[in-house]
DNA sequence: CCATTCGTTTGATCTGCGTCAAAGCGCACT
DNA sequence: AGTGCGCTTTGACGCAGATCAAACGAATGG
């Protein structure tokens, strides 16, 4: 949790209102406010960054790694409800504490911001609530369509439209129209399985099971490759194109 | 969903920025602007609100009655992704089309504003858009909530979730530290196995269930007692109160 | 009054996934 | 090289919930 001073001057394309790539509108008084109160912060993997409960005093958004929000139940059932990946936000304007556990999967950097003066900031500059609430949409948008997963696809599909996710940020185009991609998994069996409501021994039968049918290819442990993502993704049973048109 | 003139003047409590309630800091002469983009539309029960892609052009919360957002797969299985009761808000500011089916499943009154100058509205009155972007983080909170019953709960547990959500909205406070509750579901067994990610012969088993063992009593066919809401919260598996203390 | 329809209940059977158990990898230490 | 540890794979078996099927009750309408 240690400052990382090689970072403090970064000019990072995925700050918490994206202020380079998307605030375009911001005034420049505005955007030198926003690196006033902004520092980074850099976890390892399995590293805790709050628990539910915990006062949160910093808004952040994710620069690079991956983290995790899950929720446990007393007898240890756990259900992870969101997957943090580069550019994402974490942490509520206007409430005290994490709702949920916020744990880093992978080593993972953090660009955050104070929380009272991103308060103000966001009282007094309307780009910024809006950019927050178009942001929380999306994310309620992902909760959604991940409770279609949840609660009706098969494991199968699960793991598919997991793979997708992954394979839908690092797309290739390969010849004959045929898109490939290759990624690494930034999470375990286990931590696959707490997102899609499965054991980890499912999640890995379901893996062999995809590999033998040649819609994955598996490189090492972590390492995946897709040959055809429209294959991929029809064994997600997703009618949407993803969002590669958008 | 013809203008019903007679509500027209009402002063609901329930309107989206639920201004009479929540947002006092507003002036006068906000909330008469608010008023008079305002208007009331009624559905029938079954009646669609939207259909997934369609535009609205309007932005509401419901007054009365009961509505669901539903997410359909192209071999027809269903997943409802909200449940919309009095109070809660429909539509989102910047977005052209509707995300999924909105339909009415009980008589429904909805209070509604026209999205441009709603819009506008929100982008020069910074509690409008402070008080959606809470909102949209409760429902967020809401839908990561119902991804742990889906993931995670068994058949019991989930109709103990749901029967909670109900439950909770109308508490009596009887003899003897026990909470007992009398509601009228407003779901078909049908529609209650959409949002729970079961069968409608599950659901209607585990009611059943659930009445053998004195947790609940059917009152006819729509109306549900609950002698102790402790013990139908604990069958739920729910380590929160409820959010009754909040 | 009966017939139709729509939602609900209940039963019998099947199956996908969970559970329990054991073995197979890398990989970091010594 | 050898040992231990964390993660993954694979197998055997059982069960919760799906599926298929039938009957029931209440409301509606001729």
């Amino acid at each position: 949790m240690q400052m990382t001073p090689d970072l403090a001057k970064q000019d990072c394309s995925a700050c918490p209102i994206r202020h380079r790539a998307v605030c375009a509108r911001c005034e420049p008084d505005e955007l030198t406010r926003l690196e006033e109160i902004k520092f980074y912060r850099t976890y390892e993997a399995g590293q805790p960054v709050a628990w539910a409960g915990d006062k949160m005093d910093f808004v952040a958004s994710v620069v690079s790694g991956a983290a995790t929000l899950t929720q446990t139940m007393e007898d240890g059932r756990r259900q992870m409800v969101g997957l943090l990946l580069p550019s994402d936000f974490v942490g509520r304007p206007g409430r005290s504490g994490a709702s949920y556990d916020v744990v880093a999967v992978t080593d993972l950097v953090m660009c955050c911001f104070r929380k009272v003066p991103f308060e103000q900031m966001m009282a007094t500059t309307p780009h910024v609530a809006e950019r927050l609430l178009e942001m929380t949409l999306d994310e309620l948008d992902a909760a959604r369509e991940w409770m279609l997963v949840l609660g009706r696809k098969t494991a199968r599909e699960k793991i598919a439209s997991l793979l997708s996710i992954f394979a839908r940020r690092d797309v290739l185009v390969g010849a004959a129209h045929t898109r490939s991609v290759e990624f690494d998994l930034p999470l375990t069996r286990e931590a696959m399985a707490d997102y899609l409501g499965l054991t980890l021994e499912t999640v890995s039968r379901q893996m062999s099971a995809l590999k033998r049918d040649g819609v994955i290819t598996l490189k090492g442990k972590r390492g995946v490759l897709v040959p055809d993502l429209d294959l991929l993704m029809e064994e997600a049973g997703d009618d949407s194109d993803g969002g590669m048109l958008s």
